[in-house]
DNA sequence: GCAATCACG
DNA sequence: ACGTACGTGATTGCT
């Protein structure tokens, strides 16, 4: 049996209004335009597809008046008028629930009811489906039989009224509803029924005599007052069984294929989300699946056997599908190949005996070109001419990237599963058949193909060519050879500490509890810590406790335990053993579980997440390898070089303060630059207004404290935490600061007020990045919105600059046949696996490279460390 | 699946 | 009156 829904629109969106206009606190977005109604509609819709999984959706409602008023001019008279604010949402809500994936019917002079009902009808009369209409008004239950359920909506919850569910509540047929009504009237509706009969009469007179017809071809058998009354109201009753029936012959197509429910329309949804400002929601679609289930584009396809089969003379997309979430280790399916002549997917295995086709003279659209690089590489092919990938095009036009490309293509349009829907996700996944992967495989590279010109076309109107096709296209196979090559480490080190960590941590844990004298507890959990600290040893909470009802009353981080430190002997203990575990947990046993059979640990760097232009590092992240403290940096002394090797590592100094001092034309720190002076040090001679040779350590300290504060967007409250003082005195800073350098506060102003004007910040490379908050209503939100304006321009310039002196290293590396390689970045450092015989020349080229590759107001300076592992070559 | 914590720039 | 510096990822505990 297939499912049909029936939902009474009108009534959903009446409920909604009223559940929370009798406040008389409409909720309005910040145009004033009320959305009460609408908030409420989204979530019952999705609630419901939730629960029911239909496969047909229907949505109906009311228009105009109906033919009911013209047989009963006061039909539904004494009924207050619809309140404008609830009017208004109507049309909205049309154009949400279409984008939600619903039909929805409106048939002049008919309501819902009809529309509903004569669905119902259709459904009764096909034998292969069965319907639930949704809503809290119990007219429709007249619609019940054995095909047909109404689920009947109440305030929290609903009842779920099914024939037999009908039968036992009311003792009648579910049609005799239409009879109980004529007789008993409906005050909501004005339906006057017979005066004198209420639920309880009409109710016993329908069980006796069955229908509204058949008790008056029987009135003389009815006795009293009761046989007075049905007799007085006759043309009444009739009356109102006319108006009490919903018609069930609406002119309407009931051809069920044609309200098939095919999931969301993201894009349009998100859109009016947006629009409603109903940011909550909007930030659930970015994580939460949408209920996509069939493809509606279809293709055709065929399965290579033999590569002869292929003949390509033109230009094609090609999209790699994997078996497994981290294409480090997934098994390789097979690559699908689309343009205009040619559809096809070649197994994997197919490929391998002939792979001619991945380095022919026709350009290669793909999307993920590191993923195909990596997995290739893994079965020593390599691919050329791919010119074009949408992933990076797409994180370039400031879109949200997902791994998974059919994110992106239902966004599009394209009705396709999501990667898990087809694979399952990590824990249990399922190789569909190869007919399947093969199709959906073609359907992603047709994608590709067909929507190329598209995104090369919103490139060129952002004016984001240079950067697409200069800077993030190339750095992409960077990013695989470093991927690819994988940096070495030695696994027994790991495990040698990793002994000595886990013994440590078992000695400190017995201390912690003897000391505690409360039993053995989890450290590791807040909640347990909190209570056994600030409840049970009674140490005074230093801060303002959480508000109640929060899941932890007490924060328990290294800030808080801190200023706590003088007042138990427990709490040095609780910061080691929390700093062993971390080392242990997150940097041995992390590490260990990622070395490859190669010896090596081959991390993934992410190009198309961050929203400020860095790349991010995982499986494992090696850009939060330990540095600042001795205890932790012993790690690094686990990253070591191939043979004959050293590592080399380069790394910019204070590159973002540098492109500040150049976007903000911040003369002293421009001239503290040029002068090789130490650039906190400058900073507090200036601001203190001494000689550069009579500033403090403690000066310094302020200094840098402010610096970075203003590369975060500043605020006295943040550098008060910092500082650890009170926050009249960081105000202070900051103002002297800012008078200090006048053009730094018209910089950071200026920035502001262009991020509000455009909604966007950019970089110096015309990376942009679109901040929603500065819109928002929230002052909270705006606020932080303003800081991500003012930090990404420097973040961002910041990595760009250095994406750009890889990609030359590289280039540079290969031109001259190097055998040394780059194997990470950390945001301002590179590290390379560096032969002996080649240590000079990489040196030279590193750092003429990464010094001059862009020229801003003030000279980028680069230090160089090199040793037998990573520690030594910090 | 989220919150808390802590590692990095 | 509010609640607070930018950008990441991994682990653990808990619902």
């Amino acid at each position: 049996m297939k499912k049909v829904l029936l939902i009474d629109g009108n009534n959903i969106l009446f409920r909604s209004y009223y559940a929370t206009a009798y406040t008389g606190n409409i909720m309005k977005n910040s145009k004033g335009f009320p959305t009460n109604a609408l908030y409420g509609l989204i979530n019952m819709l999705n609630k419901i597809i939730n629960e029911e999984k239909p496969e047909y959706v229907m949505i109906a409602f009311d228009k105009g008046k109906t033919f009911r008023h013209e047989k009963y001019a006061d039909y539904k008279g004494g009924r207050s008028e619809t309140p404008d604010e609830l009017k208004i949402q109507f049309p909205i809500a049309k154009e949400l629930v279409e984008a939600m994936g619903f039909k929805y019917f409106e048939i002049d002079n008919y309501e819902a009811d009809d529309i509903i009902g004569t669905f119902a009808k259709a459904v009764t009369l096909d034998d292969e489906y069965e319907a639930t209409i949704i809503s809290s008004d119990k007219d429709l239950l007249q619609l019940i039989n054995d095909e047909v359920e109404v689920k009947l909506l109440k305030t929290n919850d609903y009842i779920r009224m099914t024939h037999e569910e009908f039968v036992k509540t009311y003792g009648i047929e579910p049609i005799r509803m239409i009879d109980l009504k004529a007789l008993m009237g409906d005050s909501s509706d004005n339906i006057p029924g017979v005066s004198g009969v209420g639920e309880k009469t009409a109710l016993k007179l329908l069980q006796e005599y069955g229908t509204l017809g058949n008790l008056y071809n029987n009135i003389d058998s009815v006795s009293g007052k009761l046989k007075e009354k049905l007799q007085n109201d006759k043309d009444k009753a009739f009356m109102s069984y006319d108006l009490a029936t919903i018609y069930r012959d609406v002119p309407i197509d009931t051809d069920f294929s044609k309200i098939k429910y095919n999931g969301i329309d993201t894009l349009k949804y998100i859109d009016l989300l947006n629009e409603l400002e109903f940011y909550s929601l909007v930030k659930k679609m970015d994580i939460k699946e949408t209920n996509i289930r069939e493809n509606i584009i279809d293709i055709d396809y065929e399965i290579i056997k033999d590569m002869s089969e292929i003949t390509l003379k033109d230009d094609f997309a090609i999209y790699v599908e994997i078996f497994g979430h981290n294409y480090h280790d997934a098994e390789v399916l097979g690559l699908a190949i689309y343009n205009q002549d040619v559809s096809c997917f070649i197994p994997f295995d197919v490929l391998l005996k002939n792979p001619t086709i991945l380095n022919n003279s026709y350009n290669k659209y793909t999307y993920d070109l590191k993923k195909l690089i990596y997995v290739l590489a893994r079965h020593n092919l390599k691919i050329s001419k791919v010119n074009f990938d949408m992933m990076v095009a797409s994180y370039v036009l400031n879109q949200t990237v997902k791994d998974d490309i059919s994110y992106l293509m239902n966004n599009y349009g394209y009705k396709i599963d999501f990667y898990d829907t087809e694979f399952g996700s990590a824990s249990k996944m399922v190789k569909p058949s190869v007919e399947v992967i093969a199709k959906n495989a073609c359907m992603k590279a047709k994608f590709i193909y067909d929507q190329r010109e598209e995104f090369l076309k919103k490139l060129e109107e952002e004016n984001d060519m240079n950067l697409f096709s200069k800077l993030e296209m190339p750095l992409v196979e960077v990013l695989a050879d470093m991927e690819i090559t994988g940096i070495r480490v030695n696994r027994d080190y790991l495990v040698k500490i990793g002994e000595e960590l886990k013994e440590r941590a078992n000695a400190i844990s017995q201390k912690i509890y003897d000391m505690c004298n409360c039993g053995e507890f989890n450290i590791a959990s807040p909640k347990q810590l909190g209570d056994v600290l600030f409840d049970q040893l009674k140490i005074p909470y230093p801060k303002r406790m959480k508000k109640e009802g929060e899941r932890n009353k007490y924060l328990t981080s290294k800030e808080i335990l801190d200023k706590v430190r003088h007042l138990h002997p427990v709490i040095p203990l609780i910061e080691e053993y929390r700093m062993v575990t971390k080392l242990y947990n997150t940097y041995i046993i992390g590490l260990i579980d990622e070395i490859e059979e190669d010896g090596k640990i081959h991390t993934c760097f992410n190009q198309t997440l961050t929203r400020t232009g860095r790349l991010s590092s995982s499986n494992p992240n090696l850009q939060n390898i330990p540095v600042r403290t001795e205890e932790g940096k012993i790690i690094r002394k686990a990253f070591i070089p191939e043979e004959n090797s050293i590592l080399l590592s380069s790394d910019y100094s204070q590159i973002e303060l540098r492109v500040f001092a150049h976007m903000s034309n911040a003369k002293n720190m421009i001239e503290a630059f040029e002068h090789g002076f130490d650039i906190h040090a400058k900073t507090a001679s200036d601001i203190f207004g001494i000689p550069i040779d009579q500033v403090d350590s403690n000066m310094r300290r302020q200094a840098k404290a402010v610096n970075f504060g203003i590369l975060y967007g500043i605020s006295s409250f943040g550098l008060s935490e910092d500082l650890n003082i009170d926050i009249i005195s960081a105000k202070r800073f900051i103002d002297n600061y800012l008078d200090t350098f006048p053009t730094i506060r018209e910089f950071m102003d200026k920035i502001v007020e262009n991020a509000h004007r455009d909604g966007y910040v950019k970089t110096i490379m015309n990376r942009k990045r679109v901040i929603e908050e500065l819109k928002n209503k929230n002052y909270m939100i705006r606020q932080s919105g303003e800081r991500m304006a003012k930090n990404t321009p420097i973040q961002g310039s910041a990595a760009d600059i250095l994406k750009k002196a890889m990609i030359e290293i590289y280039q540079e590396f290969n031109k001259r046949h190097l055998k040394s390689k780059m194997l990470i970045q950390v945001h301002d450092e590179l590290v390379f696996n560096v032969y002996r015989d080649e240590e000079e020349e990489v040196e030279q080229i590193v750092v003429d490279i990464m010094e001059n590759t862009y020229k801003l107001n003030v000279p980028l300076k680069v230090d160089v460390n090199k040793g037998n592992d990573w520690y030594e070559a910090k």
